[in-house]
DNA sequence: GCCCAAACGGACAAGGCGTCCACTTAATCT
DNA sequence: AGATTAAGTGGACGCCTTGTCCGTTTGGGC
């Protein structure tokens, strides 16, 4: 669904021709301790950017020591801090992508598009509520963009605004997207101490604006 | 208006207890080759910015070696290479804060709300189309929020969201910025081939769909 | 022309990054 | 079960950047 940047993708073609019918691939066995040492990574290194003022001053050694593994074992997992943050955040986000698309509206289908994107809109920053931690420690820049998830929100709202009849749906996704974030969030929340809930329905208000053709 | 990062401040007066009636201040005098020197450095500097593929990469090292002075020097007016980039960027900004307060509308007073934030978003992207090296080397996530032209920014925009009759200007106000990250204008221009015009044509639609009651 | 303060820049130490390689350990084969 | 093989591990190395210190130079007022 969304692909955090790990590095095990040993199956990796480079070009499409003849991969050997190998059937449905033959399992690509995880060694146990290798596995154990991956959930005491994402596990500690989620405390680590929780109780750190400044995740992203998180270091690749702060992450190792607090996991009790060495830094190259740490980097046979992940390339640099930010990525161990958007594993963690990639599962969260897992969840989310699950309810927008199965789920009841109006964050999943059935509600109209307006309502659709304000329900997004306040799920999203209910993540980024819980998560913001995890969020500032993934942001590394032009990163955010190239991640699977961001492709998922992108593809999403496009979907929206589609279905809301707006001219040039692909030009505007990214738009509707840009006030999501983290960085933003944290300043309207922290430095200019914006509570949660009226950052919610701001937003609640500018996707009404934008899709509903008659506001009431 | 807006104030760069640059370290020369020392009249600071940290309580507004009892400064001294100096009267207008006794002229804090710069010596010439201090002059000298910063204007090799924003030059060059600039240059350097612009022909990096990788604004955020460049190097205090680097800027020094290209201005052609000592790194120490370097740090004697900036920080880190953002602020150099802020600098500059600082400049450009300026002129437009000169055109939004007394030039002529839309961009000046005058015009309704809704025309004056779509102008304000045309001429911002004009902004960074021009200088988008600059934008991203400066863009140091948080700090992009703390500077006194986003400050402006944001003043600017609440008072035509407060114009505009619309609910909590304070909250919206950022969301209205958040679309004019460099990153994200970067992301759509560079990564997703959008052509700047319809960007451009995609924000004015926003900003009139969020401030004129009854699109045509 | 002298003097003092401001400015300069070479040099130093600290710390993070990314990689290599010898050792260990888990899983498979006989 | 024991041997074999390859994946996994982590200590250590070299490189680069940062930020500061301090001896030297330079500008401008007296």
């Amino acid at each position: 669904m969304s692909n955090g940047a790990e590095n095990p993708a040993p199956p990796v073609v480079l070009r499409g021709d003849l991969q050997a019918p190998t059937g449905p691939v033959a399992a690509p066995r995880q060694r146990a301790d290798a596995l154990r040492n991956r959930a005491q990574i994402l596990s500690a290194a989620e405390a680590l950017f929780t109780a750190t003022p400044h995740p992203r001053g998180v270091t690749m050694e702060q992450i190792a020591k607090a996991a009790g593994v060495g830094r190259a074992t740490l980097y046979r997992s992940f390339p640099d801090p930010s990525a161990v943050a958007m594993a963690l955040l990639d599962e969260h986000e897992k969840r989310l992508q699950g309810q927008m698309i199965y789920g009841p509206p109006p964050l999943g289908p059935g509600a109209p598009p307006g309502e659709r994107l304000a329900a997004f809109y306040m799920a999203y920053l209910d993540l980024l509520r819980r998560h913001l931690p995890l969020a500032l420690g993934a942001e590394t820049g032009p990163a955010r963009y190239e991640t699977g998830a961001y492709g998922f929100w992108r593809l999403h709202v496009r979907t929206l605004l589609t279905a809301g009849g707006v001219q040039d749906p692909d030009a505007l996704a990214d738009i509707a997207l840009g006030p999501l974030a983290p960085e933003l969030y944290h300043h309207q929340l922290k430095t200019l101490g914006i509570p949660h809930e009226r950052i919610v329905q701001a937003l609640v208000l500018s996707a009404r604006r934008l899709l509903n053709p008659t506001p009431p």
